[in-house]
DNA sequence: TTTACTGTACCGGCTGGACGGTCTTGTCAA
DNA sequence: TTGACAAGACCGTCCAGCCGGTACAGTAAA
């Protein structure tokens, strides 16, 4: 793929996540991705041709990404398992304070198959989890506790205080064993 | 309130909880809901004078049934705790064929504020939670995880296996005591 | 009993506006 | 000069909300 004459996807991809969570997931209008942008609509229908193509390149980029951060966090460390490697990443992710996903909400509202991959992504991981530990009710209460813990991050439920959050990823470190 | 000569309110809540779920959560225009309810536009309208009313029955409704629900069980039996009660409740909801929560999307997907009561009641439930126990982490791990178990019926995830959920459940169970 | 009036429940066409996507024109680097 | 790309006016579609109308139940005066 060629690279445009400013990385232009990026920051349309990055803009459509800013107007997402900002302007709520019914506004994220093509002219408002594009304004936010700083790229002209028909500049923004140049690189994503219509506005599912823009949907798609938001799960990918979102899957590539936490892929790519939980393998480092898998390996960085050799010693600890990819259990504890991805309750530690989401528990970093949802420390952070624009929840990364909340464009989902839109993706759901344009056409709820775009969440198909990110489902596959998520049983594959659960699959790998399950070739690691022995204990597959114990797996099951952190892989649920952890989607739980990026739903609430997602839906932007401050239901959890700083502490209680950080108790909860200790407890579930201790149950990761 | 006079009760009105069907009492449409019902049927409209109702009929728009399941167009979210089976024409997706953006498409919940008013004519579908009129029409899936057997009712004109005008009709509700005049039960729901404006989109926002409609969606404001949507929670209003499921958090009285949900909690009517809860109270039911946690009394009905008891010698069983809330958390118990609760655990058990969610665990049916996710096994009843319908995402009973789909028009949530549509629902934020017109304004996130409309969520605000679900929130609130969601710390009030933790709250209560919390003055039933002495152990806060593994009520954090387990209120966590039934989170994720209800995201996950919403998104339509069937990402856990029958078998997995029942694992599941009865784990969770254990950990409550 | 009849007739006229009132308020409730509901109907469905209409409109103004927003949005997605196209098309033509403009621009700049090579 | 050329072609990759941006700009933004434009068009068709869709939808929320409005509004004038209809049907009917109750009431009450005649």
């Amino acid at each position: 793929m060629r690279v445009p004459r400013a990385n232009s996807r990026e920051k349309i991809l990055a803009a459509a996540a800013d107007v997402a969570r900002e302007a709520g997931p019914g506004s994220l209008s093509l002219e408002a991705v594009a304004s936010r942008a700083g790229v002209s609509k028909g500049g923004l229908l140049y690189n994503f041709p219509t506005k599912a193509k823009l949907m798609q390149g938001l799960v990918e980029s979102y899957l590539s990404d936490f892929q790519k951060a939980l393998e480092a966090r898998a390996t960085e460390a050799g010693h600890e398992s990819v259990l504890s490697a991805y309750i530690k990443l989401s528990a970093d992710d949802c420390e952070r304070p624009k929840p990364s996903a909340s464009w989902m909400f839109s993706a759901i509202a344009e056409d709820p198959d775009f969440l198909t991959p990110i489902k596959a992504f998520k049983r594959q991981l659960f699959e790998r989890l399950k070739g690691e530990t022995d204990d597959l009710g114990s797996l099951l209460v952190c892989f649920l506790a952890i989607e739980g813990m990026r739903s609430m991050n997602l839906f932007d439920s401050d239901v959890l205080s700083e502490d209680e959050r950080k108790l909860l990823v200790s407890s579930l470190l201790k149950i990761a064993g």
